[in-house]
DNA sequence: GTCTATAGTGGGATAGAC
DNA sequence: GTCTATCCCACTATAGAC
């Protein structure tokens, strides 16, 4: 329970504010001061839309959920109409969404405040992964950590020159997706979630 | 090149102070005020022994760096004095070093400055993998990956509850390591390090 | 709905005395 | 090697006027 307050029209405005300015800047350049200069306004007047800052990063943190569900679930839609990998292009899309929104994708993952989300939100998110492995969700977790790892090594620049990054996430996905032997089935002692 | 300037003793006191407020509070906990409480004296006298912050965090993740190396690579010789697994041994140390040092983990994760670190550290944090699995920086980089998005999924508390994340990291593992079309030898198209 | 003024907190870092 | 005093910065958030 627990779920956000509704967020007025002026309060969208200034979230999308907030992302423009977290994707540009980084974390340390999204301010009230900058977010409300940017508006043209100054920094207590956000305060009559806005309760505090928490409550704009888990706005921005509930939209980047709800998006990545949305670009995830479109491949594997069209995947499916194409006879194509409904899996890899899931994937492809996860990855791209990310690679596409870094310091978003980063505050998602690390700042996560699971009772002031659009419930229902990180549900959503993985939902097409979930399908498109039959429900075996130690296959989507797998999968998941998988991606998470490839993304974050990608997002910090910890891969050495030369790397083929590309590659690396052919031959990953490939063995994961393979290993023998599952049960197949809504996997074993697992509860809710992504 | 470009390597770090040698520490003074009583600056390598100063790190394992920043290292335990690290630990201790996380990120937000570091500051050079609190450092220097900590050792009973006043900010200002910190800076006879250190040229600035991000000195301190540049000397924390290089020991970060060499605390993984010796880890592995002792978990790599035990596994092979008793004729166990190497690849699980290391595995297990690295999963479990991270884990035990959760800020530290994300600390060199996230803020790497390359060219600040004592030289050599990043490549030897990641010897006994390349070693375990006879230079093939394919499997291992993918290894890698699996690796750090479980790491980072299980400090950041991103699974649902009952997941079970020994058993994820048992299965990945098994499914990297053992995945058929590997030519072996020194992998492809790939520079140094890790 | 926006303003000015301001409180309150914290931070990194330097100058100069001892 | 450590001190005091201080500068300068930045931030979140509130009070009260318009």
């Amino acid at each position: 329970m627990a779920g956000p307050a509704e967020l007025s029209p002026r309060a969208l405005e200034i979230v999308a504010v907030a992302r423009q300015l977290l994707e540009r800047d980084g974390p340390e350049g999204v301010s009230m001061r900058r977010i409300a200069a940017e508006l043209g306004i100054r920094a207590p007047s956000l305060y009559e839309h806005v309760a505090d800052k928490k409550t704009l990063e888990n706005a921005m943190v509930s939209q980047a959920f709800t998006e990545q569900g949305d670009a995830t679930r479109a491949a594997a839609e069209r995947a499916a109409a194409e006879g194509a990998d409904p899996l890899d292009a899931i994937g492809n899309a996860f990855r791209d969404w990310a690679l596409g929104h870094p310091h978003l994708y980063r505050l998602m993952t690390e700042r996560l405040d699971r009772d002031a989300l659009q419930p229902g939100a990180e549900l959503y998110a993985g939902s097409a992964l979930r399908d498109a492995v039959g429900g075996d969700l130690v296959r989507a977790r797998v999968l998941w950590a998988f991606a998470h790892g490839m993304i974050m090594l990608e997002l910090n620049d910890r891969f050495p020159p030369g790397t083929d990054p590309d590659a690396l996430w052919a031959e990953g996905i490939a063995a994961l997706r393979s290993h023998p032997p599952r049960d197949g089935g809504a996997g074993a002692a697992d509860g809710g979630g992504r």
